[in-house]
Parts: structure tokens; C-alpha cells; sequence
RNA sequence: GGCGGCGUAGCCAAGUGGUAAGGCAGAGGUCUGCAAAACCUCUAUUCAUCGGUUCAAAUCCGAUCGCCGCCUCCA
């Protein structure tokens, strides 16, 4: 089955098809630096990485571009009130940025192009623009003419008219149209500037977009994505400005992704509604925040609380608890038989042997990371029977599946269960050594074997207290510590 | 006001013409001295409401109600 895509273009699904055959170019709208990302951020760029993640899987070479925009009235304003200069903004928050993005386990892009390192493919740009009559100077501004641009409006279902009569912008004078937008903006004092044709000034904030995209991808490149909330202006802008100069299709297929809400009200700096990534990842794993974003349709809304994270939590601890216990079984896994046992045996073989198949289909759907973490489950399920049932070559094959499609496709699964649980960091924080704990959970099983069950348990509840817990199995009692 | 979208079990969430995935929570069971974990079984005759098209609709069309987003910076 073929690769099908939401474009929010046509708005429906189509067959993905690139330019050229086995290659993807692709741009997704980075971060503004002048803050802290919140779980808004975290979604665009999760959904996107997994996008990405699925191309290659499925055989793209992709070449993945998404910018910084280092240059901002907001990035101006900050700097301004910490008494600052503007790149030292900038800087901090490019670097939080890549910490929050690594510590999700999102991959780098393969091109992450700043603004300001674009000045004068902008400039050539704004200058073809205003040579084929798109763009006028006034006072050291350039605007784009909107009303020339015939098609404007298509990306987003509106049209000019309509645009005018709801429109909520305060005119600027020396536009000759209120659509009009800003190209370069004259600098005033005490601001950044950069030298150009029309004066000392700074860069709008869509014209970066088309640079960066003309100069690492091409004039038409295949994928562009970003937040639902670019539609418009930004992503509107953008085609404008760049069909304008150059004849052609900009993007091919835009893909957007759904918003965060709190409540059921979008998250948002405005509304001050927001998590940073950061404060979330105090409290949780990353993967866990990774799986609450995944299990959700990328273009559908997604509510954040604390019960959907512990939702997302005891889900995910569920796959890493199961993948602990099949790596311990690991001493009955030399001594298994690799022929199956039973009917179950040997179905739930040819299940995992299928399930890539049955991802790739819910993948191929337009990204259905729901659905595929759905058939994870049914998998998941599978291998603990078969533990139980003590089948341990297949649960072992089973195990490496999910955890190689997770791993692969979604980025999930990348920690090993230790690593997961934080049990190192947790034992080093236990207020009992380990010794100590071995010597209880001897001395209880002494207690249950001369039936002092009163004693065994008064036991457990006292490392209970202590954060331990125990679990009672076939072959002894483990202890893990409380999560 | 214009445009776009959403409404599926107690909660979350797939499914967009062929008779309701999955997760959480809940009930019962297996195992256990008891727990825990895991597994098994059960939990929506029904998909906001009302009409229509069709052999067949959660899915298509129309209307109504409710919610959200964009139209200003925003992922």
C-alpha cells in the first residue's frame, strides 16, 4: 500500500509521490529562540521526527530541513529587558532548544539553517520581487503586494475580501493594501540591522522561510510542515512570496500538525496556559511525554493533564516492565526449544512476523501512530502469555520486534529497562542498601516457609515504607523500587 | 462576521460505506498463604441530535445543537 497524505493543500489524502524517486525534501517551521519551549513545541517537532523517521524507514533518502529563527521582535524585546544583546538570546534559547529536542529523542535535521545567515539570499529574493512587480520600497520598508499575487488565499480557504472586512490588524499607513506584509523592516534605533538595498534594516518574518527552503531544497521541494496556527499568514506568506519569484509550486504536500490543549483551550504563551518541556521533564521520562504525543493522531487536538501523562506513564511502563522480564528470563532462553510448542506458539509467531507489515499500514495511513501503537499492545500482550506460558524462544523474537518498530519508527523504546526505570539513580537515592534489603526478603521467605505469613508481611510493609516493593514469583521474590 | 475542524463506552482514543481496534479505570476468574505482576473473561445493539441517499452509514448529503481553532505573534 502506498504512502498517503493529509495536504492540507486539497485537504484530503494523497498518495505520496516525490519529486524525484526515492528522495524526500522536506522543511518544518522551527522554533522562535526567545524562550523556553512548552509541550506545543514538543508535539510539532515529535510529529514531524516521526514523519521523518517513517520516509527513511520506508526507504527515502530525506533530507530534513528545519530552521531557527534567531531574529524576531520578540527575540528584540527580551533582549531589550534583560539589557542584553539580541544574539545572546538567540544562543540561550537555540540551546535549550536542542536540549529539550535530544532529551525527546527527536534526531537532529539534516540542515538547521539560522535567518540570519540568510540576509542576502533574502535580499536577492525581495529584489527579484520587487523587479517583477510583487514587492514596493517605501521608507526603507519593502512590502509585499498581496493583491498581485492572484491565488492568495488557497492554502488557507479564504479570500482577499474576506480577509479585509474580519480582519483585526491595525493599518499601517504606508502599506498600499492592508494584506500587504512586511519583506524587510526598517531598523529603528537601538535595534539590530543588517545593510541592505533599501537601508538598514531586518528581515520579515516569512521571507526567511522561502530563503532557507530555495537555497537547501530547491525551488518546489516536496514536504512542508509546521503548526495548524502557520495555515495562516505565515505558510500563506510563504507561498506567496516564493510562487511570486520564482513561477513555481513552492511545497507540494503541507502537513500540519493539531495543537496541545489544556482544558480543550489551545496552549498557548499568550494565554498562559503552558508547560515548559523542562517542567514536564522533571516529573516524567521523556518517552513517557513521547508516547502521550503519539498516541494521539498527529492532526487531531491533543488534551494535556496530569491523568492523560500518567495514562501515557502506566502505558509505556507496561512495554519496558514486560521487556525487563523477558531480558531476565534470558538464563531459560539458552535452554529453549526454538520449535513451537503450541498452536498459541505458533501463532503468536507468524503475528510478529506480520506486525511490521501491519504498522507500516497503519504508518502508510497518513502517519496513524494511534493505530500502530495499538497493534504494539495486542504484541505486547502476546509476549507476556507467552512468559507465562514459558515460551521463551518466541517471547524473546517478540520482544526484539516491538521493541526494533518502536525503536525505529516512532523513537520510542531506545532506553533499556534499567535505564527506564531509573533504577540506578533510584538505588543510590534508597535509604537501605541493597545487602540490607537481600537480608529481609531472606528472612521473610524464612517467615512463609514456618508459615509466619503476620511476620512476612509486616516485612514487605516495612520496605514498602522504604519504597520497595516486592513481587513474589516462581522462581523467588524480586524488588523493585516503587515508581 | 468569514473560513477550517471536532463531537465514538466512566475517561483517553483508532476507525471515513460492509456491520465498533487499543489503552486507562471497573467487575469476575487463573496464579498466590495473602498481595503484586501477568494472563483469561466481561464492560458502546451503538458512534451529539434529527432527517435523507444506499442492499448496507459512526463513515456520504442536509439541517440543528455543543465545543475548538484561525482571521494579531504563536508549533
Amino acid at each position: 500500500m502506498p504512502l498517503r497524505v493529509y495536504n492540507t493543500m486539497s485537504g484530503e489524502k494523497e498518495v505520496f509521490k516525490p519529486i524525484e524517486e526515492g528522495k524526500v525534501g522536506m522543511y518544518a517551521c522551527g522554533p522562535t529562540v526567545y524562550d523556553v519551549c512548552h509541550i506545543g513545541h514538543a508535539r510539532a517537532t515529535t510529529v514531524f521526527d516521526v514523519i521523518v523517521r517513517y520516509l527513511r524507514y520506508s526507504g527515502f533518502d530525506v533530507t530534513y530541513v528545519r530552521n531557527i529563527t534567531d531574529i524576531d521582535d520578540k527575540i528584540i524585546k527580551k533582549a531589550n529587558e534583560e539589557k542584553v544583546l539580541w544574539s545572546e538570546i538567540a544562543e540561550r534559547f537555540t540551546k535549550e532548544f536542542w536540549e529539550d529536542m535530544s532529551a525527546l529523542g527527536n534526531l537532529p535535521p539534516s540542515i538547521e539553517p539560522k535567518a540570519t545567515e540568510y540576509i542576502p539570499n533574502m535580499h536577492k529574493l525581495i529584489q527579484t520581487l520587487i523587479d517583477k512587480g510583487f514587492a514596493y520600497a517605501i521608507e526603507g520598508d519593502v512590502y509585499f503586494a498581496v493583491r498581485k499575487f492572484a491565488s492568495y488565499g488557497r492554502l488557507s480557504k479564504r479570500n482577499m475580501d474576506e480577509l479585509i472586512s474580519g480582519s483585526r490588524v491595525e493599518v499601517d499607513e504606508r502599506k498600499k493594501d492592508p494584506l500587504d506584509f512586511a519583506l524587510w523592516k526598517s531598523s529603528k534605533p537601538g535595534e539590530p540591522w543588517w545593510d541592505s538595498p533599501w537601508g538598514k534594516g531586518r528581515p520579515g518574518w516569512h521571507i526567511e522561510c522561502s530563503a532557507m527552503t530555495m537555497k537547501n531544497l530547491g525551488q518546489t521541494f516536496d514536504i512542508h510542515g509546521g503548526g495548524k496556527d502557520l495555515i495562516f499568514p505565515h505558510h500563506e506568506n510563504e507561498i506567496a512570496q516564493s510562487e511570486a519569484a520564482t513561477g513555481k509550486t513552492f511545497a507540494r504536500y503541507w502537513l500540519h500538525n493539531g495543537f496541545v490543549t489544556i482544558n480543550h483551550e489551545k496552549m498557548a504563551k499568550s494565554l498562559g496556559n503552558f508547560f515548559t518541556i523542562k517542567e514536564v521533564l522533571k516529573v516524567y521520562h521523556p518517552e513517557v511525554l513521547r508516547f502521550f504525543l503519539l498516541t494521539t493522531h498527529y492532526r487531531n487536538p491533543i488534551d494535556y493533564s496530569d491523568a492523560a501523562l500518567n495514562d501515557a506513564k502506566t502505558g509505556i511502563t507496561k512495554f519496558y516492565s514486560t521487556f525487563k522480564r523477558v531480558d531476565e528470563a534470558s538464563s531459560e532462553l539458552n535452554s529453549a526449544t526454538r520449535n513451537p510448542q503450541s498452536e498459541f506458539e505458533r501463532e503468536a509467531f507468524e503475528n510478529f512476523k506480520g506486525l511490521s507489515g501491519k504498522i507500516e499500514e497503519a504508518m502508510d495511513d497518513d502517519f496513524n501512530t494511534a493505530l500502530a501503537i495499538g497493534y504494539l499492545f495486542d504484541a505486547l500482550k502476546t509476549v507476556n502469555r507467552l512468559c507465562d506460558d514459558g515460551c521463551y524462544f518466541t517471547m524473546s523474537y517478540g520482544r526484539g520486534v516491538v521493541a526494533e518498530i518502536g525503536k525505529n519508527i516512532l523513537g520510542l523504546f531506545t532506553a533499556t529497562p534499567e535505564g527506564f526505570f531509573g533504577t540506578e539513580a533510584a538505588k543510590a537515592a534508597l535509604e537501605i542498601s541493597e545487602d540490607e534489603i537481600k537480608r529481609m526478603i531472606d528472612e521473610r521467605a524464612e517467615a512463609k516457609r514456618s508459615k509466619e505469613f503476620k511476620r512476612a508481611d509486616d516485612i514487605r510493609g516495612s520496605l514498602l515504607k522504604k519504597g520497595i516493593i516486592l513481587e513474589d514469583g516462581p522462581k523467588g521474590t524480586t524488588w523493585k523500587v516503587k515508581g
